[in-house]
DNA sequence: ATCGTAGGCCAAAGCGCTTTGGATGTAAAC
DNA sequence: GTTTACATCCAAAGCGCTTTGGCCTACGAT
């Protein structure tokens, strides 16, 4: 029932080898036996055997990606965007994802089993990080793969990374921008790799625009709700307050603007506010903040795949870096300072200014 | 370098017959031999390939499942989840799990290219309608699948669903137990499947009760926040408001938690909230929701893997049914009623009732 | 002594494809 | 007319494994 090769070339009168070089694209096959090839491949829906092939020529056309479940599971709900991304663009190439899981003790473990089974081409390294045994690992054993995230290796490999610092230095500027010089952070503990560059970003950020960071705007809180709503408490408490504040996190984002609300803070009424990755949807509100906006799950995944690609194409690892660039989403939780408000709207009194 | 049959076979003195007959369990082959040939295997890091096995067996060793990427995010999140649970469980039985994604528009001829190039040994079909081509499509050409999700289909097929009727029934009946008769519900528009289900399951165990539904008490509202906050606001502007309320997504119970609360509600001093799936941990609230929860993806994940393995197994279609139960998540959303409450009182008052 | 039998092992034939190393025929070059 | 050079096509040898069918040997039964 189910055609291969062999019936497929009898029924045409050619051999195998023509049959099989024809659909494969050799120049050595005259282009109208190419033609009669393909359309009787069609007619008779012949699909080469993917196992049989691999076989032959050692390539799997799949790539994998070994899953650490039960790990920290707020982080995984890109996972499922992220893995569409990637199927989609490697279906375009006949690439298959393989999934692979493993006990977060065992993963080293996983990972010989596949490579040394060759199940698959390539890897992607999902949630690297900054020592990566993993990567080690498949370095020593020269397998091509890619990771999502950069790591502190030495040697070269093809990575993909949301470029953390453009996006405190966006957030920043921003502000700058719209006229605020007492701009405040509120960030996760730097020894997490995204908080440590997320506050470069928004440090380099003030520098550049000549305003020596204030030490004490700049506040360090756990990574959860009640962090950003202590910190925001602090904030208030200065005798100068900040005009505006950047939250380097949705989470501590969430807390934060809960404090401000029982402060009576509302936007356009005081202190500008920019969240990294925004507030969630979730959460109703009569108005929209603005946010630092990374590549969705889709995108990511479809870089992703982008790079595997390279990799297996031989590309030269260098040269295979993505770093995901963020942006603004511009909501109505920011705008000039209330100084500036006052001294714009005397300035437009007075006639336009230059 | 990678060490294959013949090597292995060699390095023994042995043929390749007898050493793939000792690893794989044949009853011919004395028990001494079979431990000298584990040692060496062992020893030598044998791996038998996938694919040479897949060619000759004509297994794969894999499961696939066809993902239709870019299709309604809101109830992705889970996915990663549910794949992770999948893996873990087929891991178990050396099985891989493979993913592809497909356009929407394309999945049929996914489904074709997935089962003629034999990549898998089944599929899960996830998201399932109710008229259901995929299943039909895999019915027809008899390959063997696991439905994540029940369809209108008269064969027999295996398939995972939650018990959507049991969660509606869940609430009202703990409703009813403590003391509620006016019983609300807000549900999403009936074509949904889940809707219908969990909205028969709240009329049963009314009915179950002695109760008549009261249609002024039993709302469809749009699948949004606005559905469920507008449908609070009929309730609430009842001459005679219900006691307690049953709210069938987050989506809307989120919505109706608004009005709620703009109205002045809080939990204990008026009517009782139960809301299926509960509210989503990132809106910060004073107290907790009393909800319906259902398996985590990860046990939905393991579940449908075993059902999957029970189909390779050839165990009767008719058996392979897993239909989740959900529980009850106590929160601080519900209570006896008022009247209850005053009733109850009064009773302590004048001693133990029988 | 002979036969039957069972335990233990193996040679060889696939599985369905790719690829090497020709073979064949024809047109251009000598 | 013989070479050379292409352009086409093909036989056969793998890729690494499983499995069929059979071959020995030893041993208890006849």
């Amino acid at each position: 029932m189910k055609v291969n090769l062999k019936m497929l070339s009898e029924s045409l009168g050619l051999s195998q080898t023509t049959v099989s070089r024809a659909l494969n694209g050799y120049s050595d096959v005259s282009e109208a036996t190419r033609q009669r090839v393909i359309e009787a491949a069609n007619q008779l829906g012949y699909q080469p055997n993917p196992q049989a092939r691999h076989l032959a020529t050692g390539r799997a056309e799949a790539i994998g990606i070994i899953y650490p479940f039960g790990e920290g599971d707020l982080r995984d709900v890109r996972f499922g965007e992220v893995v569409s991304g990637i199927t989609e663009r490697l279906a375009e190439q006949n690439l298959d994802l393989m999934i692979h899981s493993s006990r977060p003790d065992r993963e080293l473990e996983t990972y010989r089993r596949i490579i040394e089974g060759r199940r698959v081409d390539a890897l992607v390294v999902a949630r690297t990080r900054l020592d990566d045994p993993r990567i080690q690992f498949l370095q020593e054993r020269n397998f091509p793969f890619v990771a999502y995230g950069r790591t502190n290796s030495r040697l070269p490999y093809a990575w993909f990374d949301f470029d953390n610092e453009a996006g405190g230095r966006l957030a920043v500027e921003r502000l700058i921008g719209l006229g605020h010089r007492r701009i405040a952070l509120i960030h996760a503990p730097l020894v997490l790799n995204f908080a440590k560059q997320r506050h470069a970003g928004f440090v380099a950020g003030l520098r550049a625009a000549g305003i020596e960071p204030d030490p004490a705007l700049i506040i360090e809180a756990p990574l959860d709700r009640i962090g950003g709503y202590g910190a925001v408490g602090k904030l208030l408490a200065l005798k100068e307050p900040p005009t505006a504040l950047v939250v380097d996190t949705n989470v501590a984002g969430v807390g934060a603007l809960r404090a401000l609300t029982e402060a009576g803070w509302k936007p356009g009424n005081g202190m500008s506010l920019i969240v990294y990755d925004g507030i969630p949807t979730e959460i109703p509100l009569p108005y929209t903040v603005t946010g630092v906006t990374q590549a969705t799950g889709e995108a990511s995944g479809r870089a992703i795949a982008d790079l595997v690609i390279g990799v297996l194409a031989g590309k030269r690892l260098e040269d295979l870096h993505v770093l995901a660039q963020p942006s603004i989403a511009p909501g109505e939780t920011d705008g000039p300072p209330p100084a500036a408000q006052r001294r714009r709207a005397k300035a437009i009194g007075e006639e336009t200014p230059g």
